[in-house]
DNA sequence: TAGAGATTTCACAAGTTTTTGAAACTTCTG
DNA sequence: CAGAAGTTTCAAAAACTTGTGAAATCTCTA
């Protein structure tokens, strides 16, 4: 084969790649494989695709595309354009990847700990109030406890909230990590 | 109902409140729902249990015990006891909480992150390689948001392992999101 | 070293999530 | 306004995950 003509089919299995990739750590974060796959090849891409055209490159039924289309565009992460005219939609990803794992961050997780949180708190206080005399320097020993857990929980709520809050987290300082770029 | 008498079976109902919402929390981590209850109600008891003890209070199969407390040692996060002269095993938890959740992100998020980085730097690697001139341009502008992929991946990792690496991630700044504590 | 007590394994049952595709619906055009 | 093009819905199939419990295995003690 030339060496320089990656032909078509070359070029999307490569961009495949990177699709399941990103498939695969967003699945790991609990989102379905197949989020992480639209999001990707429509970033890859840089231009509109149509759901139709989205079926066919990832093998996925109409049905599948439709729904996870609906479910990035809530999210956030996708943005469904309608062209005037043209009875067929088109689909491109959101690039301000902050934006989307901030959303993702505040809407998810920090629901999520909220969540336990008050758990905690309620049964903690539950706990020391009703504890009998007798009971009590054991019971303040569980409570002391689950105040521990709710420590982390506070920590963790605390350092998603501060991240979400400051819109960008203050990215600049965090890019020491990141690959020194040409341009 | 006496005030001050919290009957054993409120305090289990309560202490069960907290072990599924921990429960609930690992299970939205990626973790078994079970093994975040286990792991709790070990916490909150603070002295060791067996397992037999462990499927009664949870109401779970032998199986599911013996399979989750050998996966939950294999993660740090619960002791193997064996008492000498007593052929019954005792578990009990870590109760180092950050030692647990960097084991966790050191194995767990860090070898995702790895994996996912190696293939971004990869195909952007031979999409730059393999370009011909006519397509080298557009080919570029692909590499370049697979490049942005993976800075942000990067940043990631670089975020987590600056975290495990400092063993305690200078809890103290972080600290000040923690309920004021009186001891 | 026999065997009682304890733990592990594993094939299978039960439950859950994801995907499919055909029918219903919506929207544009002639 | 009929019908073609496109999209959504949803019940059921497929795939995957988790829990069960009986049999196999291990390990103390007498």
């Amino acid at each position: 084969m030339a060496a320089g003509a990656p032909q078509a089919s070359r070029e999307s299995e490569l961009l495949h790649e990177v699709a399941d990739a990103v498939g695969g750590l967003m699945e790991f974060w609990g989102f379905k494989r197949i989020m992480g796959r639209i999001w990707s090849l429509l970033y890859l891409r840089g231009e509109p695709l149509s759901a139709a055209e989205l079926c066919q490159e990832l093998a996925i039924s109409t049905g599948a595309a439709s729904m996870t289309l609906t479910e990035l565009e809530h999210w956030g992460v996708v943005r469904r354009l309608r062209p005037p005219g043209n009875r067929r939609e088109y689909f491109e990803a959101e690039t301000d990847i902050w934006r989307m794992v901030s959303r993702v961050l505040r809407e998810r997780e920090l629901t999520q700990i909220e969540r336990a949180l008050e758990v905690f708190d309620r049964v903690r206080d539950q706990l020391v109030r009703s504890a009998s005399p007798s009971e009590k320097s054991r019971l303040d020993d569980v409570a002391e406890r689950i105040g521990r857990l709710a420590d982390l929980a506070r920590m963790g709520r605390g350092l998603l909230s501060a991240a979400v809050a400051q819109g960008k987290i203050d990215l600049s300082p965090l890019m020491r990590f990141a690959r020194p770029r040409k341009a």
